[in-house]
DNA sequence: CTTGAAATTCGACATCCATCTAATTAGACA
DNA sequence: TGTCTAATTAGATGGATGTCGAATTTCAAG
């Protein structure tokens, strides 16, 4: 559903589109009462509608030629609480990986198995890097939204380790879908 | 604080910005850290955390020339609450108003003193209106932003309720400063 | 008071995106 | 099939704002 939180804030950003998921929560509403109640042109309330339904946050019921919009309240309140706590932590921690990363590891991953912070060091990082890699199979594809999903569970900026993850050798990527290269590139550590 | 949800979320809206809380969220930080750890110049770094600290979701700390930025916790909770809520309802229904405007009230002001929507008809809008006015004394100035605070209470969306008190001729205004305008200006309800 | 470092403010430029009109698609009904 | 209505898509334009270099401010230390 929705990839990311900036997605999210992005979508609630802007005036037209607050309102609008405001008059959504009241009932349901066709376009063009959208627009009157707006003060705003059809084509510019679908293109906010769109960009909501992006996000999951809107449903729409068809009935002839009109479209009924609604919010989904369900999704707002699952995105809001994803704000809140910034980390779904739906992993809980797994079993441990060896030595020094092990070391590593114990300093920023919390028992819930989210990340208290992502290290400065890229040394360190690795070691964070290659222990997010127990999420990802050999010979499996992942498109973007899943990849973000996976390290959402762990970090909330799964864009930035998602950069990382690629930058490091452990995903590679091509048109927005993802896979896992083999762990002999990476395991061993060899860095610059 | 924060005057409305809006500018809440275009607060975050940005990746710069959210990767700036995130970095926030582990220490405290000098805007040449940020820079750095960004890619991003000072001036742009300076930008963005005025814009965080007018939300109230940065504190800084000076050290000599050097100034520390850390994410104020507390208020990024307090945000994301009203987020998953979209109304404090700080007000409790207080004391009734009278016969017309009782009934139109009943349908729409829920028991915690939050509306439940906005009446689309100007005439029962004017009810909910004139209901809204008992938080503003006479003879007193308020600022924009208290003034969202106050219908905050009942409603998100104070931007078009401000709007539609000042159409009304129940509060007038100056370079963002509000005051109420005398009953008789309005209390019976001369409609058009 | 001067110098140097850190940060902010200013002004310019570029990019993004909200909005519009016009054109197109999709569905209902004859 | 043809027409009417609702909605979406396409393309163009204007406004908002993110970013930067340059100038200014603030503070500490000689």
């Amino acid at each position: 559903m929705t990839e990311t939180l900036l997605e999210f804030f992005k979508a609630m950003a802007h005036e037209s589109r607050l309102r609008l998921v405001g008059l959504l929560a009241q009932r349901e509403w066709s376009v063009q009462e959208l627009a009157a109640a707006l003060d705003l042109k059809e084509p510019t309330v679908s293109h906010h509608l769109a960009m909501l339904k992006a996000q999951g946050l809107v449903t729409v019921r068809a009935e002839g030629t009109t479209r009924w919009h609604a919010l989904d309240r369900d999704a707002l309140e699952r995105l809001s609480k994803r704000v809140l706590q910034q980390s779904p932590a739906q992993t809980a921690a797994k079993a441990a990986p060896e030595d020094w990363d092990a070391k590593v590891l114990r300093g920023f991953v919390a028992a819930d198995g989210t990340l208290k912070s992502i290290p400065a060091s890229r040394k360190k990082r690795g070691a964070v890097l290659r222990w997010l890699m127990r999420d990802f199979e050999a010979d499996r594809r992942y498109p973007e939204a899943r990849v973000n999903d996976l390290i959402q569970a762990h970090h909330w900026d799964s864009a930035m380790l998602r950069r990382e993850l690629v930058g490091h050798h452990m995903l590679a990527r091509k048109d927005r879908v993802y896979w896992r290269l083999p762990e002999k590139e990476w395991k061993a550590g060899g860095e610059a």
